[in-house]
DNA sequence: GAAACCACCTGTTTG
DNA sequence: CCAAACAGGTGGTTT
């Protein structure tokens, strides 16, 4: 497993045991191309193609991970994924407009000498965000303040941007108080912009010893680990995901569930993972369905093996955008079962060769005959 | 516990062993009006008020029932109390675990500090009602927000009594919110009882006569009985129905269940369980469900004890029916917990001549205000 | 038919 | 401190 204290830290933060120390909302692709041009060893000698993303990962932990096979540097970027966000607003809804709401943008008013005021409630009461010369501007204050009041299972004016998305990790080392502050007096954007910046190249240049990706950068980030009860693993089917972690950094979803929503993951093999991810109502928790049991099987995992969350986003020209998911050996005690090769996932990563997604050296993506391109926000639809 | 053999029979009915001996479908009303004067003397020398069916049924059973603690012909209404309860907690053998939900009351919780919590469930979330001292305040608390949340269709902690038989009306001048809000900041009860004052003169005078009650008569009928089996009263929180009672004396729900079926019943302190009743297709047996552990829980009951169900029908005027729960200790293999001198030996009916009639010297039924009369089958608005 | 999935339920814990 | 959250359940339905 990856441990907590093995990851790179952003500037300025530190260390902190159990406490969630970044942010946000991250982008699937909704179509799982593989595309890789590097190729991890295993312990058996063989290669398999992997992610770039991945290499990067797993080099940092000290994995050994081989220029890919037969792979062509050009490889990169054939796909016309999509994660980059639309630079239009997101539509909203039936909007007031007559009097002082603007038509386009939630949280956003327009003032009597032609300024735009931005307010935002919190618990049944009004906060004032100030007032912006522009529209767009205190559309923005309204994403800021709900990110930080609603933890961003909220409404937004605009779809989350390379520099946004760093919001939720840029909010934490601040209270509301401060955030609010800062939007008001108008420094909040600048310094998130330069928050996000550091933390981009901090990224790149912890993966930096790889030198291929120098120029290309990846972002890698954990987001958050559990440590697996006995019914996470056990007949229950189910993952349960602690809400604050659910709330922060998976989609919304404790809406009357309109549509399922399937979360995907790949793991250090670059093999994917889906997982139903809903919210039940009865017990007000957030957990993953369908899906998990396999995970949980396949891979041995007992109470007390920790999972990890993680995102990686390759950036080599055109961005590309997944999640990760990670196994971890619990504290091993009490007596383990031997269950047919307990290492599978951390350090060993030995046979297992179902090979399903890849293995073969000319592994060639197969899907991708599909018409329309699909872009999908955690495996849902949104574009 | 009453042997089926010597129960009382009724005008008409013939004994049949292990024959059905009535119609299966009987029919509790849905409001639950304490209409008592009577008080039943418990072993310990405490006297508690209780309904007057369960007066009758209880002197068939040799217990000793005294007339009302305090009680008098103008007594009615002076107390400003909301309900009456019972004033020793019943010493279960589950009882007294550090926290967690009440074991005598719906929607409370104790807390860790000692306090009681209340919260009631309204469209499958939990609305939190505040904390109280007392674990009755808790209860009664429950019982008013379920008297807006549920319209009264629901189970009550308390039966209704002069005052809070006035809720209703009492809470249609307020929003749900307003009177939540009144519970939460303790508010509600005095405003209740200042409500309960003003309009309830008429009370006083129904209450008034004493004697009327003589002519009135109560019909109580045993339906059924089961021994319990270990899986009755272990985890699987479920009672088994034999399916020649199911059929005959509960309600149909074989078919399809459309809606929850939960039937009400009362135990001898008047303490009202709910029970879902469901038929299992997969075993193909009818069961009580939830609410079932509870009750073998706060009774502290075991495997081979009996519990039985009766009917009562009150008709002193205005008709009042309701059904009756009862245990008894079964065989006595084990350490019996000794639950303070419940001793219904089997088969140990006394005195079958007990009329059918009740003749208490001062019965008098205060339930009557409601215009429309709701009759429900098992809890179930029907009429 | 078995296993997984699903939508509920609840007592206890804890931030 | 107390209200929310969750670990551990249920029966039923689908795969």
């Amino acid at each position: 497993m990856i441990s907590a204290g093995t990851r790179p830290l952003l500037p300025g933060e530190e260390e902190e045991e159990g406490e969630e120390k970044e942010s946000g909302i991250f982008v699937c692709s909704g179509r799982f191309l593989r595309s890789s041009n590097l190729c991890f060893r295993k312990r058996d000698g063989e290669r398999r193609n992997i992610d770039k993303g991945i290499a990067v990962w797993l080099r940092r932990r000290g994995e050994e991970v081989l220029p890919q096979e037969g792979g062509d540097a050009a490889g990169w970027g054939r796909r016309p994924e999509i994660t980059n966000v639309p630079k239009c607003p997101i539509p909203s809804a039936a909007r007031g407009a007559a009097s002082g709401s603007s038509a386009r943008f939630k949280g956003v008013v327009l003032q009597q000498n032609g300024h735009w005021g931005a307010q935002i409630y919190f618990h049944h009461s009004r906060i004032w965000l100030g007032t912006f010369k522009s529209e767009l501007a205190a559309a923005r204050a309204y994403d800021s303040a709900a990110a930080k009041l609603h933890r961003g299972d909220t409404h937004r004016n605009f779809p989350f941007t390379e520099v946004t998305v760093h919001e939720p990790a840029f909010q934490d080392r601040f209270t509301t108080e401060a955030v609010l502050d800062m939007i008001r007096d108008g420094s909040y954007e600048a310094k998130l912009a330069d928050f996000a910046l550091a933390t981009g190249k901090t990224d790149a240049a912890v993966s930096a010893p790889a030198a291929t990706a120098a120029a290309d950068g990846v972002v890698f980030r954990e987001l958050f680990q559990k440590e697996l009860t006995p019914s996470d693993v056990g007949k229950l089917n189910r993952l349960v995901i602690p809400k604050k972690y659910a709330t922060r950094y998976l989609p919304p979803v404790s809406a009357e569930a309109a549509e399922e929503l399937l979360l995907e993951f790949r793991d250090r093999e670059s093999r994917v993972w889906v997982f139903r991810y809903c919210y039940w109502k009865s017990s007000q928790s957030y957990v993953f369905t369908k899906g998990w049991n396999k995970f949980v099987k396949e891979k041995g995992l007992r109470a007390r093996d920790t999972v990890g969350f993680y995102r990686c986003e390759e950036s080599d020209g055109r961005r590309r955008s997944y999640c990760l998911i990670d196994v971890g050996r619990g504290g091993g005690e009490g007596p383990v079962e031997d269950e047919q090769g307990i290492e599978m996932a951390y350090g060993g990563e030995e046979d297992d060769d179902e090979e399903e997604v890849m293995s073969g050296p000319a592994a060639v993506d197969v899907e991708d005959k599909e018409e329309k391109r699909e872009v999908k926000l955690f495996g849902v639809l949104i574009g």
